[in-house]
DNA sequence: GTCTATAGTTAGATAGAC
DNA sequence: GTCTATCTAACTATAGAC
């Protein structure tokens, strides 16, 4: 049977890809989804609610949770795998998740997927201090680690490149360097 | 003599910073500045002319044309030196800074702050490339390097960590690290 | 759950006097 | 250059029938 909230949700990441947040209405969403306005507001809070519920989807794709029980090198190869591979694959939604992101940061509609965004990054710190007790990775406060271990892919992401093995790999040696513990 | 150009500006600023663009209004901007709509107008090609002059003047701060006579790891150091201290010590700033880059990326009125952003990017792809031919830093698309470089620092400014001499340190070493050439 | 119709709000931009 | 007054346009969100 027809699922007319993923419709909604469906039409919605389109047209905010298109549009840009702001200039997508929730007109043009229910024309896609073949929807009215009162069903979309039944289904999502509104236009912050369904760009929260986009957040979240997105986010699962290379959410370091998922990679907690293994080895920081591993994990850290992995989830940057993953974000630049959805990333490339996806360049409107990923430039969508950003823009998100940083709107979530002052508009206080997106007060409840501020708190999300919050949640999410407590739970990479939280993974981060675990290999740190077992003395995996070096000592440092998670947004300098997250820096090092994202930064260079989310900036690379906002820009057009190509993403090829040889910068994932490069990309995630670095990181690797950023964090491991000195030998010496 | 008053100057109200520069009283404009520094209004929007403020107004900007502490509502987020979207919800920032002309109608509060007149009245911080003590000027009218209309003398706005005159000044500026609308909010998003503000937002325009506002980039402009942030991004001066660590260009990194302004170095390209410096050796790179010179160059790199005062480039994100100069990032890393104005963005902590202008938080609101730096978040607006960002803001704006990213609805740059995708709201039409914007166009020409947009091209302004292609043409910084291009200038400092220039200085890298010179570099390149120097056989100073490694082969590699500006893209890439300019995520090396500068993104962790972005990433790391995003979030509400403290900017200390250590963290310039670190972050100044480990963009060498990912430019420079191969010695082995 | 789905729909139509409309309320209600707001603000960016301009015209034209001074 | 500065100002006031107004226009115009648009969109989110809700109320209430089915």
């Amino acid at each position: 049977m027809f699922d007319r909230k993923s419709a909604i949700q469906a039409a919605a990441l389109d047209v905010f890809v298109e549009r840009g947040y702001s200039a997508a209405t929730i007109a043009e969403i229910g024309r896609r989804s073949q929807s009215t306005v009162g069903s979309i507001y039944h289904a999502f809070d509104g236009k912050a609610g369904m760009a929260r519920t986009i957040w979240t989807q997105a986010v699962a794709h290379w959410h370091l949770e998922q990679y907690k029980d293994d080895k920081p090198r591993k994990a850290i190869r992995a989830t940057l795998e993953a974000y630049l591979t959805w990333g490339a694959a996806n360049r409107g939604a990923y430039r969508l998740y950003d823009e998100i992101v940083v709107r979530a940061g002052s508009e206080p509609e997106f007060a409840p997927l501020a708190q999300d965004i919050a949640e999410y990054d407590a739970a990479a710190a939280r993974v981060y201090q675990a290999w740190r007790a077992q003395k995996l990775v070096r000592k440092m406060d998670w947004p300098l680690a997250s820096g090092l271990i994202y930064g260079p892919a989310a900036e690379f992401l906002r820009k057009e490149g190509t993403v090829t093995p040889e910068i994932i790999e490069k990309l995630a040696h670095l990181a690797w360097l950023g964090v491991k513990v000195n030998k010496s």
